[in-house]
DNA sequence: GTGAAAGCGCTAACAC
DNA sequence: GTGTTAGCGCTTTCAC
């Protein structure tokens, strides 16, 4: 036997209408109630009025777990935010948490719920948990970091899985993300166009999506005939604590350069207050490009000159590929454009 | 009958493994293989072991739509986020954004997870429908927006709910936020000391939170016996776009101030950018106080002066309401201390 | 210490 | 057109 619900019903704590009162109530059985509630056609119109509209009056939902439980189907999405467990930072870049907005609401349009989770970025392996136990149908990983290989094995195990972030060699899984040695190419090209010639890169190219941007640099440096210098790399991380530190650092040490390609605006706002403390101006002596265009990117000082990275649309596309993953479509990784947004901190005149 | 399961297993698609599958390997039956994973006492230790070796090498895990059926338990809490449908804005402040991670946080470490939704800021009752629904267990709503009423009712059906907000006088639901009067008491005092006496006041006071930080900068301001002068008041709304245009208007409009108490870090940015339009300075001809000190508010043009909020507590403070309130305890409002952090945008030594 | 069986709230054959 | 019934994957009494 089994009573769960047997417990004393406290105080004012209201019981959880069921299909059985609304039966009662409206003196059918269940299964007309369902099929009312489902708009079925098997059942009367008036009956089908009529429990329509006591559920309503009573305020009744159906209870989903129940309803999935039966049908096999759910529609909960677990969207995952990796954090990084030595710092146990919160999520907190504004990118990633507008990029989770931008799902939110793809999701909601497409009648899907949404569950939001963090993980360790070391073991983003355990997403797989949500999928697993039944609690969502597929994932959504805002970022690799530096486990391109724990991605690769969730895809093997036919995990539905989309992953924000760049295309890589030996990608088994799907990935959705802005074009990244385009952008790295767009912030370095502007740059040499105004006259700039040593341009430093700020970002760990441990992170795929760094890589690919450092890629770009690369390539727009050779291009114009520059050289890379390895000196002007400064592997600053994405948490704004550590990289405060790596980027003075980094500015006290080094001067010989006149410009900056940052991987985010985030470090490019600490990259200038770096810069500014040991007396140097942007973009007067160093121009400096940030990356993702943040809605606050044009309120900073200066504004910021960036790499636009297409975040309203981010959301549909990563729903859009995980969904037609489901329905059987090859996990096609995806690549969106990205285009540079011209302000104060890299102007167009040449400063 | 019924078999929702029978459509034929296409592809790779895995099947998800469920209890019957591990007691099958193990030869025992599913009660033991449930009790083992419950690390009941019942079951023979070795059996346990040897159950929880199998689950774990074969990645399997329970299926809690089920258990949370069987148990009439669930550990799902939602998260609702109003937007202003006017606008369709996406979830985009900082600061709310910031608290859903600081929520997320507070709810992982106590086992609960996370459903993310967005709701129109008219319909706020809506979000009953999450625990309607049995979808979640409770709600915690950020902000209270313009339906004090809307939450009132809601309170009234027992809907276990937390509203990130302020304390409003006849309030029947249970609210956590940061001091609000003593933020606007902070901010105006502080500009009054540096010998302002023409402050300006942005922010829409039908939203119960900035109500109550006008109470605080109006009373600062009798205090320091200077008359409040609604021509000084700027009703913008918190959405950047709307805001950006109150606000040139304003400052095109309005020039006899020299200070601005803001109702976000976000309508202190756009008021500077307006001063700036108009040619006035920051802070030299016009102080300017933000609220929220947002992540990024150190790296603005200039630094904000702002009034700090616990959102790394608030997330701890509003799960914890929220929890209590489902043991039984009385939902009492709580009201978390802020703190004006000095920066450039409204310095110490006046200007 | 372990298994058989009932039932959480719902849907969908299958009867009538 | 509506009711009866089985069963989704799990937990737990009850029997052995």
């Amino acid at each position: 036997m089994s009573k769960p619900n047997s417990k004393q019903e406290s105080g004012g704590e209201q019981r959880r209408l069921q299909m059985v009162d609304i039966a009662r109530l409206a003196g059918v059985s269940v299964s007309t109630v369902s099929r009312a509630l489902n708009g079925s056609e098997l059942v009367n119109a008036e009956t089908r009025q009529r429990v329509a509209e006591l559920a309503r009056s009573l305020n009744y939902s159906i209870n989903f777990g129940a309803r999935n439980l039966r049908l096999q189907e759910n529609k909960t999405v677990a969207v995952v935010v990796p954090y990084d467990a030595a710092s146990r930072q919160h999520i907190s870049d504004p990118f990633f948490l507008s990029i989770v907005g931008s799902i939110a609401d793809a999701l909601t349009d497409r009648g899907y719920d949404m569950l939001l989770s963090r993980v360790d970025a070391e073991r983003l392996d355990l997403a797989s948990h949500w999928f697993d136990s039944g609690k969502a149908i597929g994932i959504i990983l805002i970022g690799q970091w530096r486990h391109h290989d724990q991605l690769n094995e969730m895809a093997a195990r036919k995990l539905p899985l989309v992953v924000w972030g760049g295309e890589m060699p030996q990608q088994l899984y799907c990935s959705v993300g802005g074009d990244n040695v385009l952008g790295g190419t767009l912030a370095t090209r502007h740059l040499l166009q105004q006259g700039r010639r040593r341009i430093a890169f700020v970002g760990d190219a441990n992170l795929p999506e760094v890589w690919l941007r450092r890629q770009g640099y690369a390539q727009a440096l050779r291009e114009a005939g520059v050289a890379v210098d390895p000196a002007l790399e400064s592997p600053a991380p994405f948490e704004p604590g550590v990289a405060g530190d790596v980027l003075r650092e980094f500015c006290a040490r080094v001067r010989d350069f006149d410009a900056v390609v940052c991987c985010s605006d985030v470090l490019a706002l600490l990259t200038i207050q770096a810069l500014r403390a040991v007396g140097r101006s942007v973009p007067g002596d160093v121009a400096v490009v940030g990356y993702d265009d943040m809605p606050l990117a044009a309120y900073c000082d200066p504004p910021l000159t960036t790499v636009h990275q297409p975040v309203a649309e981010a959301g549909a596309e990563l729903v859009e590929a995980l969904l037609g993953q489901m329905r059987g479509d090859r996990a096609e990784p995806r690549t969106m454009p990205v285009y540079l947004k011209l302000r104060e901190s890299a102007p167009m005149a040449g400063g």
